[in-house]
DNA sequence: AATGCATATGAATCTAGATTGATAAAGATC
DNA sequence: GATCTTTATCAATCTAGATTCATATGCATT
């Protein structure tokens, strides 16, 4: 059994989200999604790429629960779900906090 | 000029951080070297994968600054560099924080 | 119901980056 | 200095996933 007392969740990535948000446009809707609902013709304005693109993207981002939608006449509207980043948050977190490691574990 | 206050940093990636961490490879690395050092032969034996399979990975990590090295005899070890993350840790912390936005931008 | 608009989907291609294999480099030991 | 051990590097291949293009879908509006 490890000796570090357990951070929040077992491991830096459990379901995949880092590699959800590892993608430049998927960063840019996530940060662009901070404060305000967008649509997708919003997006696809601010990021300067086809609407088929973002769509892929926030596909990706919905399945992934990093974001949630909601229609409204002809636009669909794209809310942050900012729960579901609390755990990576916080195992990142964890490790930054940490002090550098003197231990070395033997060799040979 | 947007509205919201700015977050720790500008973008939740600036510097492709979330790339570097997003591969399950490095991922692993990370995690364990969270409270010990290891040496490149530790590494290779825990994730049971080729010595260069781990190098190539551990080039990415300390490319990055997440990693340091230190030689000691033989072996080389590698080291976590908590400092490193912490940006990024905070960024998502922001982000996990926020309240769902009720706010939504005008379409048409 | 017919038409129009915004968005979603599916298949095809393209690309960055992960993996592999062979070998070089750097320092330790004798 | 010769050899041994560990780790790094380089070029070649492979692969997951990003992008594109064509088209379908869902709901609004008339």
């Amino acid at each position: 059994m490890p000796t570090s007392a357990a951070p929040t969740t077992r491991s830096l990535d459990d379901d995949g989200l880092l590699r959800v948000l590892a993608e430049p446009l998927r960063e840019r809707i996530v940060d662009l999604l901070a404060d305000e609902e967008l649509c997708v013709c919003h997006l696809t304005e601010e990021l300067g790429v086809t609407q088929t693109l973002v769509s892929h993207h926030l596909r990706v981002l919905r399945d992934a629960g990093v974001v949630d939608t909601e229609r409204h006449r002809y636009w669909t509207y794209y809310r942050l779900r900012p729960e579901a980043l609390r755990p990576l948050a916080e195992h990142l977190t964890a490790l930054a906090r940490r002090r550098p490691a003197r231990r070395r574990r033997p060799c040979g």
